[in-house]
DNA sequence: AAAACGATCTACT
DNA sequence: GTAGATCGTTTTG
């Protein structure tokens, strides 16, 4: 890791249509700065939300205190809670369009002691294979909502190695709310993550 | 003020 | 493959 660039990707990544934001979110590094060191992984799944006729999209119904930060500037973080636990997503698009990439799945890459502790397991499969396993993987709460990504600095992207994406392969639902969402969602390597 | 509802996860069969 | 946990946010009365 030592030789990869870890600049963050400026404001004019995320300033563009969702679906490309996500599509080209592939291979992306994410990383996250703790106390304790770096923590960093590749984003392997990701799932565009558009603002217009996707009921499934937090923004569907109007600005709420909850999706404020969709609202806002790309290259922001919208971290939502949900079921006891938090979700991640990259704010795209400019001000006033509320559309955002919500980031599914990672391949742990670095700092994996610090993410193991954070998640009470061993597992590397386990680990970062969720969008609220990531979450909890790399100490992401409601403290970085609206976080700007763009610093690099507490938690951002990096260039990566970006890939050529493909449609997700469902073999099983995994929180698949909507039609819709199949044909928004995104991946590499797999339909998640999978270590041998 | 109360009730319903998740962009989920884990355990278990 | 399915049930149950879980709790903040939103909706309803």
């Amino acid at each position: 890791m030592a030789h990869v660039d870890v600049s963050p990707l400026p404001r004019t990544f995320y300033d563009r249509d969702v679906r490309d934001v996500a599509r080209d979110s592939l291979g992306r590094f994410l990383l996250r700065a703790v106390p304790e060191g770096l923590i960093v992984g590749r984003i392997v799944e990701v799932e565009a939300y558009l603002s217009d006729g996707d009921p499934a999209c937090h923004a569907f119904r109007g600005r709420t205190p909850r999706n404020a930060a969709m609202f806002g500037p790309p290259g922001h973080a919208y971290v939502y809670p949900i079921h006891a636990r938090h979700c991640v997503n990259l704010v795209t698009e400019p001000v006033g369009t509320a559309s955002a990439v919500l980031v599914r799945a990672l391949e742990p890459l670095a700092g994996i002691e610090l993410m193991q502790q954070r998640r009470q397991l061993e597992k590397l499969t386990l680990l970062t294979s969720g969008p609220a396993r990531l979450c909890e993987a790399l100490s992401i709460n409601r403290e970085l909502n609206s976080w700007n990504l763009t610093l690099g600095e507490r938690l951002w992207l990096a260039a990566g190695e970006p890939v050529a994406p493909r449609r997700i392969e469902v073999s099983r639902r995994i929180g698949v709310t909507s039609a819709h969402d199949l044909e928004l969602r995104f991946c590499i390597g797999g339909c998640r993550f999978v270590s041998p």
